[in-house]
RNA sequence: CGCGAGGUGGAGCAGUCUGGAAGCUCGUCGGGCUCAUAACCCGAAGGUCACAGGUUCAAAUCCUGUCCUCGCAACCA
């Protein structure tokens, strides 16, 4: 029979940076899958890459000082390793700077082009000539642009813009047909209320503000804009050719089986993306897995505390399937994880350590003690023997059914169980007390050998998700791989064989306490050049100069708060009612983050009066407080150094 | 009333769709065992399943309302 094809995807990896253990978790988990469907038999292709273009990448290789190119050639380089390192088994690695997807993407956008579904339109809003960037009118800051604060001027970018509306119907018909296309299935329900039901806009897919991308082939000073560049990589990787010499892999492969994406990119996979596809005329996927996000315990991830935790730092603490282990097994199905130093040492020890590799180890050093490491299947039964072979014999089963719902964390749980009910079997036998009796030593051999067995069933199952651990395993066993078609009997290990002699430590026991030393160091080490460059001071980008007549014109006062309170349903407002000479102003500020309503009554601050009243949050404001700003973004009140009376002007 | 997710023993979670004895891992306490990586096995304590109503013979689960937490959006004059 020949076997099934099975084509799953990645998100392809952003490369403006150094991929943190949130995108290695990407990997993992796909790569758990890939393996396991190859151990069902599948003829899996599983594909990864890079994203590699984009206005962002061109700022970073400007100040890093290189070419484009050659920054992202160097990140990409970085990705790969890091996905070697963690022994993922994709079949194609993509970079949307590979040549050949250029020239598909440029045909595509043509071809799209030319059937009516892209026309050239224009983007409009408020441009800021030096940032090279549009905003909304409300995007601005005072009128001006919100990164550099200069002028900006209404214009028009001309770009061109894909027609979604036009396939809008069909996608919900498709989506509401086919209720597996989207998982899990309360994604479903939100892409359909936010976007699809309101009605679609069309997308922007080309920009002329920045030009590292690949250029519109009949309008080069136009490069394609990300989404039609990057989610096209799925079909150019397996030869999608759009004036149909696709080849026979793309004609064997496409519709992706799978793309296993992040939880924000959802809207793209499952909107934009089946919309390029029925405008090409090609098959949609058949799903489309949005998994949530493995986040950091204490708080947000960032790099300005220094407590992103990276894979190959985590691979050189705990080693590579210890923390396949962690990310796989932390994996929520539909809520965010949290992984902590703590958590991870605790798993080390208690699932790792303790329950797998002491077991194996435990089988070893009996074998060898009893029988000099010879495993031998004597046959004498005992009812004692039935569950554990019911759980070695029904595990396979198990997991594949988890699997089937790409519940990884799940599957791997089943494994153990497994490895947790021969360590039962092991107090039940009590191989120590029958070695004392010469009349049980064929019970004994085959109490160890359903032992051995038991194990080599829960190793070959662990493939798919600690690749090197299983093969160790099975290594120190003497025992044979086996497919999981077999994995429903019992007694297939060769009786005979020999066991190693000195089984090797799978996992050592950590020391929490040792980890969070070491932890703390490193992060002392990160943090250290941080505060070197903020002793330095923060260097901003000079505004134009600017005459005395326009500094006149800023009317600066103290202003003494009087009272203040939180503006509701805001998260960073608070609104004070500031006394400045015998009139009072009512000022709303964004910094409820670092003063409390209460600490705000009482201080005297320094006020820009003529700001004209704007509405924040549906509360009017009259003014500014003025506050300092640091590269965290933490504010401080800027307060006159000796006492003042209420309105003293500043100048 | 912007959108969404969540609130289950000390910690972290499953269970909620398809109502029917409150479960898992860790921690704590007690016991057993010695083959093994101070490991393994057994047992116990500990929860008004956020709160309040409602539906039902029966609610963690369904309905209504309230409170709190976290993302996103908005906002940071």
């Amino acid at each position: 029979m020949e076997k099934q094809k099975y084509y799953m995807t990645t998100a392809i990896a952003y490369t403006s940076g150094k991929p943190h253990i949130g995108n290695t978790y990407e990997i993992v988990l796909a790569d758990a899958i890939a393996r396991f469907k190859r151990m069902q038999g599948y003829d899996v292709f599983f594909q990864t890459g890079t994203d590699e273009h984009g206005q962002k990448i061109e700022e970073k290789a400007k100040e890093a000082g290189v070419s484009p190119q050659e920054f992202v050639d160097n990140v990409a380089g970085e990705i790969r390793r890091i996905w070697d390192l963690m022994n993922t088994s994709y079949d194609k690695f993509i970079r949307t700077t590979d040549k050949d997807h250029e020239k598909q993407v440029q045909k595509i956008f043509k071809k799209l082009y030319d059937q009516g579904d892209i026309y050239k339109g224009y983007y409009e809003g408020m441009y800021c000539t030096p940032c090279e960037s549009f905003f909304t009118e409300s995007q601005l800051v005072d009128g001006k642009c919100p990164d550099c604060g200069r002028e900006v001027k209404p214009a028009k970018e001309e770009a061109y813009f894909f027609k979604m509306s036009k396939y809008a119907d069909r996608l919900i018909e498709h989506i509401n047909s086919h209720p597996e296309f989207i998982q899990p299935v309360s994604r479903k329900n939100e892409m359909m209320n936010n976007f699809l039901l309101p009605g679609l806009q069309d997308l922007c897919v080309s920009r002329t503000s920045f030009s590292w991308g690949i250029p519109v082939s009949f309008d080069p000073k136009h490069v394609t804009y990300v989404w039609l560049d990057a989610l096209t990589n799925y079909i150019t990787g397996i030869g999608y050719d759009c004036d149909g010499e696709s080849t026979e892999q793309f004609k064997k492969d496409w519709p992706a089986d799978l793309h296993l994406i992040g939880k924000d990119i959802i809207r793209f996979h499952t909107i934009y993306w089946p919309i390029f596809l029925m405008a090409l005329d090609l098959p949609l996927p058949k799903q489309v897995f949005g998994h949530p996000w493995l986040l950091q315990g204490d708080g947000k991830m960032s790099k300005s505390k220094g407590n992103v935790l990276y894979a190959d730092e985590l691979v050189e603490m705990f080693g590579v399937d210890a923390v396949r282990y962690f990310v796989l097994h932390e994996m929520p199905f539909d809520n965010d994880g949290v992984i902590t130093w703590e958590l991870m040492v605790e798993r080390m020890n208690s699932e790792l350590a303790n329950t797998l590799g002491n077991l194996v180890n435990r089988t070893i050093s009996m074998s060898n003690k009893y029988f000099n490491g010879v495993v031998n299947n004597a046959g004498v039964l005992d009812p004692i023997d039935r569950e554990l072979k019911e759980t070695a014999i029904s595990a396979a089963e198990k997991v594949s059914a988890k699997m089937e719902e790409l519940r990884v964390a799940d599957a791997i749980t089943e494994i153990f169980a497994l490895f947790k009910r021969c360590n039962k079997y092991i107090d039940e036998t009590m191989p120590w007390a029958l070695a004392k009796d010469e009349s049980k030593k064929d019970r004994l051999a085959t109490v160890l050998y359903n032992l051995v067995e038991s194990i080599s069933m829960g190793a070959a199952l662990l493939e798919p998700f600690m690749p090197e651990t299983s093969g160790k395993i099975l290594a120190q066993l003497g025992a044979k791989k086996r497919s999981l078609d077999v994995m429903n009997m019992f007694g297939l290990y060769q009786s005979g064989t020999k066991v190693t002699e000195k089984p090797e430590i799978l996992f050592a026991r950590l020391d929490v306490k040792e980890i969070l030393e070491k932890v703390e160091a490193k992060q002392a080490a990160q943090a250290e050049p941080e505060a070197a460059e903020e002793s330095a001071g923060i260097d901003l980008e000079p505004k134009a100069e600017i005459t005395f007549d326009d500094f006149a014109k800023l009317q600066f006062q103290v202003g003494e708060i009087i009272a203040c309170e939180e503006v509701k349903k805001s998260k960073k407002l608070l609104c004070s009612q500031v006394r400045i000479g015998s009139q009072v102003k009512q000022i709303v500020s964004g910094i409820k983050a670092h003063y409390s309503a209460e600490e705000m009554v009482g201080k005297k601050v320094m006020v820009l009066v003529n700001l004209k009243p704007a509405t924040l949050a549906g509360v009017k404001s009259e003014g500014m407080l003025l506050c300092a700003e640091d590269a965290e973004g933490n504010l401080a009140l800027v307060i006159p150094e000796k006492d003042m009376p209420s309105g003293a002007e500043i100048c």
